[in-house]
DNA sequence: GCGTAATACATCGTAACGCGAAGTATATTA
DNA sequence: TAATATACTTCGCGTTACGATGTATTACGC
């Protein structure tokens, strides 16, 4: 999937999916891979982002010896996932201009 | 609109403005307007852009004294909408996802 | 028991891209 | 004659996705 495309996705993506049970980086890449697939770097770097925008927190626990960080949504997340379903009519009406466009005969 | 959202969709919107008749900076602008906003400096990157990968030609003709640039599709122009519309699905898949995990009680 | 894969997180440098700012130049209009 | 519209150009900046590389532990196949 092109590059340009995803930009305005992933972040969304991350939210949905720590959005109804807190979760961490390798699940997060394992969990969206059906949908959207994404490098560690990258993930993390999101995850980095979206901390210092206060849309999660980060909760650290050990799991089998291993460090875990746990992320988990706050009302600014939630707040960013309503703002991207706002956005989406923009989108749809941008993608019908270019099939309108493309299939004019 | 979020500029990261915007980045998947300009270089599309521009070849489907030109795609049933050749076009110039200046109006591409306008005819875009009600569905996306860009700059003068976006669009001429794009056209730029465009045009290295062979996505577009163009054609100088003077019209009351001033300079345009025609812009016309090529066959790659055409094959890049079409690939578009193929990687659409991919992001409605992706749509879904996030409002399926957001609706989620 | 030993190599490989899986799990888990972190950092660095790079390239692509949108855009504001500033510039050049002509035509129209108030 | 000043302001606005038309029309294209260039520069630098900030944001972002990603490959490469690194660290460290656990699980599994042979």
């Amino acid at each position: 999937m092109d590059i340009q495309l995803k930009r305005g996705l992933l972040d969304v993506c991350v939210l949905a999916a720590i959005k109804n049970e807190d979760s961490y980086g390798y699940k997060i890449i394992k969990d969206l891979k059906p949908y959207i697939e994404l490098s560690e770097s990258t993930l993390y770097t999101i995850l980095k982002r979206l901390e210092n925008a206060r849309m999660l927190t980060v909760r650290s626990a050990e799991h089998d010896g291993r460090l875990r960080k746990y992320y988990h949504i706050t009302n600014n997340g939630i707040k960013r996932i309503e703002e991207f379903k706002e956005e989406w009519k923009e989108v749809i009406s941008i993608y019908q201009f270019v099939i309108k466009e493309d299939s004019r005969e």
